[in-house]
DNA sequence: GGAATTTGTGCAAACGTTTGTATATTTGTC
DNA sequence: GACAAATATACAAACGTTTGCACAAATTCC
C-alpha cells in the first residue's frame, strides 16, 4: 500500500507538501503539484480515507437510516439522497431498523462510533419518542418522512395533512357516502397528520367526523384486511388508507367478500408504490415523491439547515376510487 | 469526546490496559476489566472506530454493490447479507451502480479507499468483463448473482440453467407449442445460463432450437413489450422471460393486442418480484431466493471461501402459464 | 540595497487506537 | 527463602493523514 510518505520520498519532498498538493492547496507551487499528481498516479496511490478522517475528526460518510430498505418509498429516498451526497463528495452508509427500536438504537450508536458527518433518519414505528436520538451527540441529524417535531434540527416531511385532505375529498366527490380511514400508528406524526387531513375533508363536506370508522394501528397487508372487514360491517362504502400495503389488504378482503371495487366501495392508498398500478382494479394512491424527499433531506444536511421542508404529495387517480359518476371539478 | 486515555487516567492505569479490557483480552485481570467497563459506561465512552481501523489496517465495513437498490431482488440480497454480517460484527456500506460501468469503477475505488474488509458485488449490465475489478487490490471479493467466472474468488449464483429449464419445461407441459424467450444480455453469465436452460428444455422435448425466437438485450418493461410483439408476429404462443419486468411489459403488450393470457399465450418471468402476484393474470415466475443468496454471499466472505455456491431457484406457478390442460407430472 | 512582504516548503505534533516487548508483581516449587 | 514460572500491567511505537507554525527563498517596495 503506497502512502504519501512514499510519494514524498520518491520526489525528495515532505509528506506535508504531498498532502497539500493532493488536496489542491494554493500553498504549493504549480510545478510540484503536477509532479506529485503524476507520481501518485504512477505509483498507484490510493488515499487512506480512514487516516484522513481520523485526523480530520470526521468522516465523509453520511448515514441513512430507513425502517425497511425493500419498500419502494425508502429505496427511492435513498437514491435521491445519494444523488446529492455523492455529488458533494460524501458516501452513504445505509442502515435498516426493521421497524424495531432496539435496532434503531444500535444503528445510531454504530453511526456515531463511525463519526459520520451526518445522519438522515426516518424512525422505526416502534420508536415512540425522540429520547434515543440524543445518542448521536452533536452529529447533525435530518429527519425525514417520519419525524419527531419535538426534536430540534432539520426535517423534511410530506404534505400529509393536505394530501390526505385531497385524497378524502376525492372519495367524497366520487360519490362515496360513508368514508372511513385506516389510520396507522398515532405514535408517528405523519399518520396523525393524515388523519387530520381526512377529518378536515370529511368535516368540510358537512359530514360529522365519526371516530368509530377510524381504524388505527393498521399498516401492513394483514391488518389492512382486518380493518376493511370491520369497515364493511360498520356500513362504510370507502376507505382512505394511510399506506398502500394496508390498502392492498383491504382490497383483497373486500373482493373476497364479493364487494365490487370501485362500484360498491372506494379505496385510496398512500405512497404510490409500484404495484398499485398493476392491481385489479388499479389502486388510486397518494404519491409521496420520495426521490425528491431524499434530495431535499440531503440538501438540508449539506446546507446545515434546521428548518422544516414540506414536499407536496400528489394524488394519482386510478380505478379503485372512480365510481360511475363523473369526478366533479 | 471521551477516549480510552481519559478512562485510563480516571482509573490510574494505561490506555493499553483499557484497550485490552474493552477488547476482552485474557491478559487483564477480571477486577480491572469490570472497573474499566463500568468507568467506560459511566463516562459515556464511545469507541472511535476509525482510529481502531486505522491501527488495525482494515475496517469493519463490508461494501455491498448492487445495480439498483429499489429492485426487490437486490433489496432482499442486502437484507440477507446484512443479517449475517451484523451478527459477525460488520457493518455494511451499500452502493448503487445504476447499471453503469463508470459508476461501478468509482464505487469500487471508494470502497478500496475506505479499506473495507470485503466487497459483495453484482456487476452492472454495462460491465462486460472483469478487468475493472482489479481496482479492489487485495480486498476479498464475493460476486453474487451476476458474476464473472473468469475472475477468481467466491461466487454465489442462482441455479439459472436448471431454473430456466424447469420454467421452460413447465410451459411445454402446459401445452404451449412454440415457446420463445426474452433472453437478456449475453454479457452477463446469468442470462447466458438461463438461455442454456431454456434451450436444454426445448431440445429435451424434441423441439428444435430456433434462434429466431430468442429475443436478446431486453430486460426492462419497454424492451419486454417490443420483444413480445415480435414473438407474436413470429407465431409464438409462449415466452420464458429472463426477468419480471420484461415479462410485465410482454403481458401488457399482448393484452393490448387482444391476446388472452394464459389461454392464447403463456408467460413465465424470473425473480418472483412482489408485484407478480398482483398482476392480472398473476405471473408465474422463477423465484431466486435473494435473501438466501445474500446470506450465502456474506458467509462466503466470512469464511474466506473461494468456491462457487449455487442457490436453487423455485418456480412459482401462477395463472399466466396454466392452460386448460392439466399439468402433466 | 536593505527592509518588508509574499511564496513555497519543512517540521513535528496531533487524531485514538492496537499490540509487541519489557517490566513489575504474584504465585508456585523444592 | 531462593528461583522459576506465570500473571498482569506499562511503555512506546506504530497506522497514514492533516495542519499550525516556523523558516527559507524569492519577490516587492521605497
Amino acid at each position: 500500500m503506497v502512502t504519501i510518505t512514499d510519494i514524498a520520498e520518491a520526489l525528495g519532498i515532505t509528506p506535508s507538501t504531498v498532502s497539500r498538493a493532493l488536496a489542491g492547496s494554493p500553498r504549493v507551487k504549480e510545478d510540484t503539484r503536477v509532479a506529485v499528481l503524476r507520481k501518485a498516479e504512477e505509483m498507484g496511490y490510493q488515499r487512506n480515507i480512514m487516516a484522513a478522517n481520523l485526523r480530520k475528526r470526521r468522516s465523509d460518510i453520511v448515514g441513512i437510516v430507513v425502517p425497511r430498505i425493500h419498500r419502494q418509498f425508502f429505496a427511492n429516498v435513498i437514491s435521491g439522497a445519494e444523488s446529492i451526497l455523492n455529488e458533494a463528495g460524501y458516501n452513504v452508509m445505509i442502515c435498516q431498523t426493521m421497524e424495531k427500536l432496539d435496532v434503531e438504537i444500535k444503528v445510531l450508536r454504530t453511526l456515531r462510533n463511525h463519526q459520520v458527518a451526518g445522519v438522515l433518519l426516518s424512525h422505526a414505528i416502534e420508536a415512540r419518542d425522540s429520547k434515543h436520538l440524543a445518542a448521536l451527540g452533536n452529529i447533525p441529524l435530518v429527519q425525514y418522512d417520519r419525524v419527531f417535531f419535538d426534536y430540534p434540527g432539520a426535517k423534511v416531511v410530506g404534505a400529509n395533512c393536505e394530501g390526505a385532505f385531497k385524497a378524502t375529498k376525492h372519495l367524497i366527490e366520487s360519490g362515496y357516502r360513508k368514508i372511513g380511514t385506516i389510520a396507522g400508528f398515532m405514535t408517528s406524526q405523519a399518520y396523525v397528520e393524515r388523519l387530520a387531513g381526512y377529518r378536515l375533508a370529511i368535516e368540510s363536506a358537512g359530514i360529522p367526523f365519526n371516530p368509530d370508522i377510524v381504524y388505527e394501528n393498521a399498516i401492513v397487508r394483514e391488518t389492512g384486511r382486518e380493518a376493511a372487514l370491520k369497515a364493511l360491517e360498520a356500513g362504510c362504502d370507502a376507505l382512505y388508507c394511510c399506506g398502500d400495503f394496508c390498502a392492498l389488504g383491504a382490497v383483497e378482503a373486500l373482493q373476497e367478500k364479493g364487494v365490487r371495487i370501485p362500484e360498491d366501495f372506494g379505496i385510496v392508498g398512500t405512497a404510490n408504490e409500484f404495484f398499485t398500478s398493476l392491481m385489479t382494479p388499479a389502486l388510486t394512491s397518494l404519491g409521496q415523491n420520495p426521490y425528491e424527499m431524499g434530495r431535499e433531506a440531503a440538501r438540508a444536511f449539506l446546507e446545515g439547515r434546521t428548518d422544516t421542508t414540506v414536499i407536496p404529495m400528489e394524488l394519482q387517480i386510478r380505478s379503485s376510487s372512480i365510481r360511475n359518476t363523473i369526478c366533479q371539478k
